[in-house]
RNA sequence: GCCCGGAUAGCUCAGUUGGUAGAGCAGGGGAUUGAAAAUCCCCGUGUCCGUGGUUCGAUUCCGCGUCCGGGCA
């Protein structure tokens, strides 16, 4: 499953522990920071937050207290952050662990925090407020539809990749030719390289992975265990997310979003009040829903992100998969490092 | 007990001037380069409550029954 790589002896060890919501990460994390010499960070765009600790599953202090995450409550619910962001305090904190002797143990759910630390990113502007305004603005004034056909004229291959009605990505491309003046999709590929030893049968198979490899540059310098943990079954998956809601709002939920919107400075168009069941909840606190609505839309909010987590893992190359049921993970895991790492 | 109104996809409902049906939500699959717990794309055969009747043909019209609302007793 994994592939050699003839540097890796030369490479200290870090390990990607992945997987959908609700699938038991965090506790064979702290499971395993008792059996190895490691220290977790947190890949999970929401954990980033202060003050939203119940709706976001963090670990309680007792569990922070036995095994510290890095990577959380490090913005304020008003502030953004990117991927790029967390590839660049990720690296600087793996280096830290290193450093001390230690193992990083990278867990979380944010699919696309761990492709960004694993492959790079390329070469982009960040993100222009000010730019995306006007564009905005431009949009209801010409058409969504033509914003797509001016993408279509300055960046053909950009507008075949970006479908018309999102939006989002669609004016990220937009906001990266008028800040750079250059294609986005030019960027993108004067940051790759072509793939290196791979057949045709394996850019088949990982089409994502090969075509937008970042340069060697950019590639992680670590030897990397990756695993997955989900339940095999999806139907135990949802009911663990119902299960778990349910004792979200038991647990305080919604006097922890109250509170937030009481700060007064908070929208619910910001990232962090966009959050799965943030959202639902400043809708019924809102007064636009019923609590009926709330538990079912928060509950089926949740299911949808898991899905949409499960379908970056299904086509992840090099992952070792544990079943959230197992009583053993633990053990399975330590094996499956031992068998990959130059540890023991 | 009587009078109205319902009974159609997992849920809420639309519809078929009689030729076996479609939306939203849920669910499934996919995409994913500075918002990613975001954003977006694709996927809908289901005794059209049951049973008789009319008809070439009934989910659609009529009778009866059952269940669920509401009203009157």
């Amino acid at each position: 499953m994994s592939q050699p790589n003839p540097s890796a002896a030369a490479l200290p060890p870090a390990i990607f522990l992945m997987g959908p919501t609700a699938s038991g990460k965090t506790d064979l994390a702290i499971e395993l920071c008792q059996r190895l010499p490691c220290e977790i960070i947190s890949v999970d765009s929401a954990m980033i937050y202060r003050d939203m600790n119940i709706g976001t599953a963090k670990p309680d202090a007792a569990e922070l207290a036995r095994a510290p995450h890095r990577l959380i409550d490090i913005c304020d619910a008003a502030e953004t952050y990117s991927a790029a962001d967390f590839r660049r305090d990720a690296l600087h904190e793996m280096a830290e662990i290193t450093a001390k002797g230690r193992i990083p143990l990278l867990v979380g759910g944010t699919m696309m925090y761990f492709k960004a630390l694993l492959h790079g990113l390329s070469d982009l502007p960040s993100a222009d407020p000010a730019i995306r305004q006007a564009l905005e603005r431009e949009a209801e004034q010409r058409g969504w539809l033509s914003l797509h056909q001016e993408l279509a004229r300055l960046d053909p291959t950009a507008a075949s990749l970006i479908h018309p009605n999102n939006r989002q990505r669609l004016l990220r491309a937009l906001e990266v030719i008028r800040i750079t003046g250059k294609p986005i999709s030019r960027i993108w590929q004067s940051t790759q390289s072509q793939p290196k030893g791979e057949s045709h049968q394996d850019i088949e198979d990982y089409p994502y992975f090969t075509q937008w490899q970042a340069d060697e540059s950019s590639s992680l310098p670590y030897t990397v265990v990756q695993l997955a943990i989900a339940p095999s079954e999806r139907r135990v998956l949802h009911e663990r997310i119902r299960l778990r809601f349910l004792k979200m709002l038991d647990q305080g939920f919604l006097d922890e979003v109250r509170a937030l919107m009481a700060r007064g400075d908070l929208t619910p168009d910001l990232p962090s009040m966009r959050c799965v069941g943030y959202r639902q909840a400043w809708t019924y606190l809102a007064g636009d829903s019923d609590w009926d609505t709330l538990v079912s839309t928060g509950v089926a909010a949740t299911r949808q992100l898991a899905k949409r987590q499960l379908t970056w893992l299904r086509k992840w190359p090099d992952v070792d998969w544990l079943d959230s049921a197992s009583g053993q993970n633990t053990d399975v895991a330590l094996k499956i490092i031992g068998s990959r790492t130059t540890l023991n």
